[in-house]
DNA sequence: AGCGGGATTTTCT
DNA sequence: GAAAATCCCGCTT
């Protein structure tokens, strides 16, 4: 069977819907002989009518992959010298992505530690800059199918909406009141839960 | 615990 | 030329 075409099917709708569902599942990141594997538990939503997007003003060299089919590797570089990662969302004239802000380890935490330059506990994947050391992403990773290694994303059960908190996304200054931004109720990696 | 500033370069105006 | 989907450190409560 062709599962390249039906696995990322869910991932296949509206931005917010997409970045919801994408809480919970996994990313398996492969580098030499080892491996590392962690749970997202914390996205932003971003689409070509939302200003605070970098699909916002259309496609160019930098945004081409968020205009692509979901499932890839969006990967761009900010404030000199971060990286921060995403996953394309939506159909492919469709110009969203989900930003990855936190994940929660499950294995390969000792190399984790390593990439963070000995940062430990939740210091260690907290962020969205963060998750790219850990995970040693840059931008040679740029338009990475995550159906194949070094970079595999898979599904898991759609997390209840009671296990879900949404609020207002993290350091932009464009539509600051919408609320696309979604964790996992109670998760530790959370980089910054909601005031309240 | 919370605030403020500096680092540093890509991207688009 | 300015801003940027951030992080870390140091200083003040």
């Amino acid at each position: 069977m062709d599962e390249s075409k039906t696995d990322f099917d869910f991932l296949n709708t509206s931005a917010d819907l997409a970045a919801k569902r994408l809480l919970g599942c996994t990313l398996t990141r492969q580098i030499g002989n080892h491996e590392i594997k962690v749970k997202i538990v914390e996205t932003e939503a971003y689409d070509q009518f939302d200003a605070a997007s970098h699909s916002y003003r259309g496609n160019t060299n930098r945004t081409a992959v968020m205009f692509g089919p979901a499932g890839y590797l969006y990967v761009y570089f900010t404030y000199g010298m971060h990286y921060c990662c995403n996953v394309v969302i939506g159909g492919p004239d469709y110009g969203a992505a989900a930003l990855i802000r936190a994940v929660e380890p499950i294995s390969g935490l000792s190399l984790m530690v390593k990439n963070r330059h000995g940062r430990d506990g939740i210091e260690v994947s907290n962020g969205p800059a963060k998750v790219c050391q850990a995970l040693d992403i840059d931008k040679s990773l740029n338009g990475q199918n995550l159906r194949l290694p070094p970079l595999i994303l898979q599904k898991q059960p759609e997390l209840s909406s009671k296990e879900i908190v949404t609020g207002a996304r993290i350091g932009i200054s464009q539509n600051k009141d919408l609320a696309w931004r979604f964790y996992i109720r109670g998760n530790p990696y959370v980089s910054k839960p909601n005031k309240g």
